[in-house]
DNA sequence: GTTAAAGTACGACAATTATCGTACGTTAAA
DNA sequence: TTTAACGTACGATAATTGTCGTACTTTAAC
């Protein structure tokens, strides 16, 4: 049994996969993430069996096929690495995290829309 | 000669404390990175001193006491981090990571307020 | 000049990560 | 019923990380 730690690079990856599409087979996370780099098949098992017993995954092996479904909430896992984040990258500034991200190349103007009226939300909460 | 690579959580430990006090010793990181955690002096020594090699810090030998430096900038780090982050957690979403900041607790009213304005300007920039 | 303090150099280590090959079982088609 | 395709299991491994002990050097105080 592992102690509950971060995922590393290559399991934000697997994640990805399954938050955005939901259980999945080896052959199919394989799939996607040969689309951005070559990965070989066993590696992709391995990593998603390794991760099984981390506890980030769990599976279902009632067929031959097993299938693999994230064991952790994306949302858990982003509020995670920003509050890191913020205090090893950020010197404890969420602000000084938010202005780079909105300054990020692929922040559109709908964004800053959005994102303005999210914080007169969080205004109206704070009074 | 080592290949540019991001530095460790450990090494922006290090990053952080030489950003914000610059040009330090070995002894005053140390005493530094020992506020928060027990860290052994020669495991800092080691760490700073590979972190040279891998040109992460740069450092002057000339007196006893060798001075050490950062040799990559703040800024730059928390550009690739965020860019790495925005596509390996956030979906490619700067917008999903802006409001994960701002949610966090440590964001204060001023911030809102602050970033508010720079949003603004950043409004007045695409257009 | 001895000695204690403070410094650097560096080897060794366990743990973790990412990787892949090989063995082996199961399915289905020819 | 052979065989090829597809699947899992798992050992081995190289690289990296973080850690620390030990050896050696320099400085300065006595």
């Amino acid at each position: 049994m592992h102690k509950e730690r971060k995922p590393t690079d290559a399991e934000l990856e697997v994640l990805q996969v399954l938050w955005e599409h939901g259980p999945s087979s080896v052959r199919f996370v394989n799939m996607e993430l040969s689309k951005n780099r070559e990965v070989v098949y066993t590696t992709t098992l391995k990593m998603m069996q390794v991760m099984v017993d981390k506890e980030f995954l769990r599976r279902d092996t009632s067929r031959r096929t097993h299938l693999y479904e994230a064991a952790i909430e994306e949302q858990a896992v982003q509020e995670n690495i920003v509050d890191k984040l913020v205090d090893t990258v950020f010197r404890g500034s969420p602000l000084k995290l938010a202005m780079q991200a909105l300054g990020h190349e692929k922040a559109s103007a709908r964004d800053l829309a959005e994102i303005k009226k999210i914080i007169e939300e969080l205004e109206k909460d704070k009074k």
